[in-house]
DNA sequence: TTGAAAGCGCTAACAA
DNA sequence: TTGTTAGCGCTTTCAA
C-alpha cells in the first residue's frame, strides 16, 4: 500500500500525466500506445514508454471505448453455464474472442425468458461490439440489439431465423445416425428422450430419430419429453422403463440426459448396455467417463465458436446474416452395446 | 432493418437526440434515466419516457464508465470454467453480482500463468471495479490491481495472503472428515490422490489426510500427485492401484479425480467401493450422478461467491483485507461403502 | 516527427 | 424544477 502510493503520486495515471513526464504530447504517448496511426522517433518511444513503466500507466477502457465506440467486448448469453455443453462453448467463445482482441461478458438465462430479456438489453447497454446467444427461444427477442446495431449471432439454433446470423448443428441427421448405431445392434424397440425446447417446431432430432426408424421400417418408438438435464434424463428414464412396452435401446438428445437415464436404469436393477442400450447428443467430457462410457454425437463446440464470433467481430463481419450448420460426428463407447 | 431505419432516423440515439425530442434539457433526460439526483415533475418524466421509448434509447455504458470511473463490471479468472466447480463459482458469482447490479467479465488462465497475469492486466485496464480471482498461483501477482486500486478477492485460497481480501474453504477439516469417515469403514490403507497447485506450500486437503491417519494410528498411505482433472485422476488411480501396498481406501482431493479413478478402478477388473473404497472433494452435481455415486466433501459454493461480491462492491467494500473460512458438508453415498 | 485541439456521451455541480 | 456546462481519458485530424 504505501510502496503503491510512493509510486503513484496521483490516483489513476492517465495519458496527460505520461505526456508531462515524457516531456511530449498526449497525442505521441497515443501513437505510443497503439502502435498508430502516425510513426514516432526512436528516442521519443524510449522515453514515452520509460514513463509508461515508471508511472505504471494503464490506458482507460472506458474512455477508449467511447472514443472508438466500440468496447472490444462480445457477450455470450447461455442459459447455464452450469451444462457441460455450454462451459465447454463458453470456453471456446473466450478462447476465439480474445484472439481477436474482445474480452467475453457471460450471462445465464437459467432458460428464463425474462432473464434472457434483460441479459439482451444490458449488453446491448453496454455497447458489446456482439453478441451471441444460445437462446432458450424459438424467436428470440433481439429488438434491442438490432436497434443498436449490435450483431448478433444465433448459435445453437437448429434451423434458419430470417435476417439472423445462426450456427447450429445438424440434428437431424446427427440423430438418424445414432439411431441407426442402434438399429445396427439388433434394437427394433428404441425410445426418445427429447429435451424441451420453447418452440413451435419439432426438434431435429425427433425427426432424426423417427426418420431412422421408418427408414428401417421399425415401429415408432416410445418418445418422453423433459429437461434438457441429469434429473429430466433420469425422470425420463423411469417412465421409459416403466412403460407397457419398454424399449430396448434408447436415443437421449443430451449427454446429461444420458446421464440421468444411466442412472434410472441401475437403480431398476437393469444394466447398459445389457437390458437398455443407450446412446446420446453433444459428445461431452463427462460422456467419456460416465459408466459406461457414452456412445455419443459430438458437436464441434470448437469450430462453432470460432465461426460464430469470426461471423461478429472476424472476417464475417458485414457479411449478409448465414445460417451454418454443422455436423456431428459418431462416438462409439460402450453405451450402445459395442465392445 | 428497414423498419429500424424507419424508427431511428439517425445511428445511435443519445442522450442529446432525447432531450431535443421530449423537449427539455439533457440534465433532465439524466435525472429520468437514473432516477436522480435531482427531481423531475412528473409531466416532464412521462414527456422524457416516451422520447425514449419512441426513439429506441439505450444510454452508453462506456460513456457513463467513464465519467463515473466504474464500469459497474467485476472481472473473474478461473483456471477452468469447463470444470463443473468453476462453472458453478462463475454462475454463482454472476447472480450474485448481477444482484448488485454488476455484470461479470469471465476469463479462464487454463493454469498458465502468463495467461492469468494477462487476465489481470486486461481486466485492470477494462477499469473493472473488482476481481475475483481463483489463482493457480499460491502468490498471484496483483500489482496492476493495486496500482488502478481495484478492489480483489482470492477465491478457493486455502490461506491468508498477506493485504489481500480471500475466501477459502476449510481443507484440513474437510480433508479430516472424509478420511475419518473412510476409516470408519475400517480401512487402514488410505491413499490419497493430491491435485499438483502451484504452490510452495502442502495443501490443506494432504495435511488433513495426513492428520486423520495419524490421530487414528494407521500407517502413512500412498500419496500420489497428479492434476484435477478426470484424466489426472485416472492416472493417479491406475499408479495407487499398481502400488506394491495398494490402498483400500482412497481420498482424491477433487471430485473430477474421483471420476478418473472410478475409471481406473473398472478398468482394473475392481469395484467401488468393493475392492477399493473412495471418497472426495469438492460436491459438484456430477458426484452424485456417477457409478458409484461420490461420497464428497461439499463447499458451500452459492455463500463463497455472494460473500466474495460482497467484499468487492457491496457492504464489505473498503473493509481492512479478510480472509474468510467456509466449512464443508460431508454428503454419503456409496463409493465409500455406505449402503 | 510532433503537437493542439475537438469531441465521443454522460453526470452533476452550479445557476437560474 | 429545469438548464448550462465542464470535464472524465482517449483518438485522430489538421497544422506546424
Amino acid at each position: 500500500m504505501t510502496s503503491s502510493a510512493l509510486n503513484t503520486p496521483r490516483g489513476p495515471v492517465t495519458r496527460k500525466d505520461v505526456a508531462r513526464y515524457a516531456g511530449v504530447s498526449t497525442a505521441v504517448v497515443s501513437y505510443v500506445v497503439n502502435g498508430g496511426p502516425k510513426r514516432v522517433a526512436p528516442a521519443t518511444e524510449a522515453k514515452v514508454q520509460d514513463a509508461i513503466r515508471v508511472l505504471g500507466y494503464r490506458p482507460n477502457a472506458a474512455a477508449r471505448a467511447l472514443k472508438l465506440g466500440s468496447s472490444e467486448t462480445l457477450g455470450l448469453i447461455v442459459p447455464d453455464n452450469t451444462n457441460p455443453f455450454f462451459s465447454l462453448l463458453a470456453h471456446a467463445v473466450e478462447d476465439a474472442a480474445a484472439a481477436l482482441g474482445y474480452t467475453l461478458v457471460l450471462t445465464n438465462s437459467d432458460g428464463n425468458l425474462a432473464k434472457e430479456r434483460r441479459n439482451v438489453r444490458n449488453l446491448a447497454a453496454r455497447q458489446v461490439d456482439g453478441v451471441l446467444l444460445a437462446s432458450v427461444l424459438f424467436e428470440p427477442d433481439l429488438e434491442d440489439l438490432e436497434k443498436a446495431a449490435i450483431p448478433s449471432v444465433l448459435l445453437n439454433q437448429g434451423r434458419e431465423a430470417a435476417g439472423f446470423n445462426s450456427i447450429g448443428v445438424d440434428l437431424a441427421t446427427g440423430a438418424r445416425i445414432a439411431v441407426e448405431h442402434l438399429l445396427g445392434h439388433g434394437h427394433t424397440r428404441i425410445g426418445l428422450a427429447m429435451g424441451t425446447n420453447v418452440s413451435s417446431e419439432v426438434d431435429g432430432r425427433e425427426r432424426g430419430w423417427l426418420q431412422a426408424l421408418r427408414d428401417a421400417g421399425v415401429p415408432e418408438g416410445q418418445i418422453v419429453h423433459g429437461e434438457f438435464t441429469r434429473p429430466g434424463g433420469y425422470l425420463a428414464g423411469q417412465r421409459l422403463i416403466a412403460s407397457a412396452n419398454r424399449p430396448t435401446a434408447i436415443f437421449a438428445s443430451s449427454d446429461m440426459q444420458a446421464i440421468g437415464i444411466l442412472r434410472a436404469v441401475r437403480e431398476a436393477g437393469m444394466t447398459v448396455p445389457g437390458d437398455i442400450a443407450l446412446a446420446s447428443f453433444d459428445g461431452s467430457v463427462e460422456a467419456e467417463y460416465s459408466w459406461p462410457a457414452l456412445t455419443t454425437m459430438e458437436q464441434p463446440v470448437r469450430a462453432m465458436a470460432e465461426a460464430a464470433v469470426d461471423a461478429l467481430v472476424g472476417a464475417g463481419r458485414g457479411e449478409p446474416a448465414q445460417h451454418r450448420i454443422f455436423p456431428t460426428e459418431l462416438r462409439v463407447r460402450q453405451s450402445c452395446g459395442c465392445p
